[in-house]
DNA sequence: CGGTTTTACGGAACACGTAACCATG
DNA sequence: CATGGTTACGTGTTCCGTAAAACCG
């Protein structure tokens, strides 16, 4: 099967529609029908079911669209590394969210550059959610995940470190004051929605930086990771969640990597936060 | 990039020989030499250095062939997949290695086809440590994994049991009687050595059978998961290793499946395994 | 009829094979 | 000088776009 002909399947397979997914490709309609025909030829296996007015998925064809679309993804994923590992100067691409490192990343980068095999290591901020779809498709050689947010099926990962839960409230809510709470203490409360949860009804977000301004404004709370307190605006307080989930970091890669350069710099981040659990439960 | 520009690339970078891997690829060595130029072209990058006498890899390369072989695969398993599910007869296809079930299979099976949504499954044996390849190139469904043996990395796995290890001997061997033993009391002892072992200098093994029948002859001993002792032959005894590895029986499966029938078996393997491990932990 | 997929046809691009060429050990 | 990669050239396939036809609600 080539590469072009799967492409032109999945796209059809997502449109179900032969227009839109030819004007999507950028062709004509007709080649397009016909690089179908003969992909389901080729394969032996019926993919679509058509009629003038409707196309639809067979068995087959959910199967192949889901495959096929990590099939193309692990294609240009090996494009963009190999085109990576051709440029001179040669460099790590992190990627991990605003505040997704914890805290760690300052000192791990620090620490990095003192190794003799160390390369320059651009890191990459994105948004919420979008580090595995940077590190699939080979735009990024290392992210930063949280779990159980974050799906880090696929990658080799390393743990870094565990932590509870805080809630976030503005200065003068009224557990403001708590040692700390329960989940249940929280019953009725306002919590914000992430874009890809459905549940809870409250206010939709897409960053840490709105969800601060809205705890603000008084118009919502939220339940966060332990090192948001780190860099806590001064008019917002975090009380620990005794029964909260406990979130855990991953630093996350490529199954297939095997530069130096990259192990290095994971070995780095496992060492750094090791000393940090430590002086964490010291503290 | 076209999958036919990369396997092309890979059939070059694995024979680092044009010539090789036109003939392996079945066409002439000109395509195949205008052909990588091209890929280079596209990408910006050099991917080989050659001399008229010498091809070699360079960094990008070598990137490109580890990515690619597993873009090349992936793509391969989609294929084979979507093929599978055209099919009428809807089925699972489970691979293991003789004896790689911890004599669990037979139970799941059966209580699998009691299940409303069961469809049948095709039962395929295979060689050891050759589970993963059936099941990255979508020639099976599930397969049997064993830890530390196998590398369950990029698939879903479901953990169904955990073994202790024994040593097997020949029934006149001077540990025979032993309750139980250490590793260090198999000092100086001669070790199989499977395929990809290096280490060791003992008789080279592919399988099981050849294993028990070696150590029949007094010709070595091996150290081998509990559940062999299940079909132990009758002139070997099997002795517990005190500090012996633990080794894990997986089941595996893409992690891009969404198949009912495929999580109705897998449920089904986890419930047979967790009773299975009541019924030895009270016995 | 209206929107959508498929068939028909002509042209352009691409990939292949043979043969000649060139470079290095 | 021989082994092995590259360039040159002619041929066949495949892929595309336009135009016309078939199909179904």
């Amino acid at each position: 099967m080539e590469s072009r002909e799967l492409a032109y399947f999945v796209a059809v397979a997502e449109e179900l529609n032969f227009g839109r997914a030819a004007a999507r490709l950028g062709i004509a309609q007709p080649p397009l029908s016909r690089a179908i025909q003969q992909l389901e030829r080729r394969l032996g296996v019926t993919l679509l079911e058509r009629t003038s007015r409707q196309v639809s998925l067979t068995t087959a064809g959910e199967v192949l669209l889901h495959e096929g679309r990590k099939a193309l993804t692990t294609l240009e994923s090996a494009e963009r590394r190999a085109k990576r590992a051709g440029r001179v100067d040669p460099r790590l691409v992190l990627v991990m969210k605003p505040g997704g490192d914890a805290g760690l990343l300052e000192q791990v980068l620090d620490r990095y550059a003192e190794h003799p095999e160390a390369v320059e290591v651009e890191v990459m901020i994105c948004g919420i959610g979008e580090q595995e779809g940077f590190l699939r498709d080979g735009t990024a050689d290392l992210a930063m995940l949280r779990l159980p947010h974050d799906d880090p099926s696929g990658f080799a990962t390393e743990e870094l470190l565990t932590e509870r839960e805080v809630v976030v409230l503005q200065r003068n809510h009224r557990l403001a004051g708590r040692k700390s709470v329960r989940m249940s203490d929280l019953a009725g409360e306002i919590l914000p929605r992430w874009t890809d949860e459905c549940p809870s009804s409250g206010p939709v977000v897409r960053d840490t930086g709105q969800v601060t301004q809205l705890i603000a404004l008084g118009r919502t709370i939220a339940v966060l990771p332990q090192s948001v307190t780190l860099h806590l605006r001064r008019d917002l307080v975090a009380v620990p969640v005794i029964d909260g989930h406990l979130t855990t970091l991953l630093i996350a890669w490529s199954e297939e990597s095997r530069s130096r350069p990259l192990a290095a710099f994971v070995r780095t981040a496992a060492e750094v936060a090791a000393a940090h659990t430590g002086v964490e439960a010291a503290g």
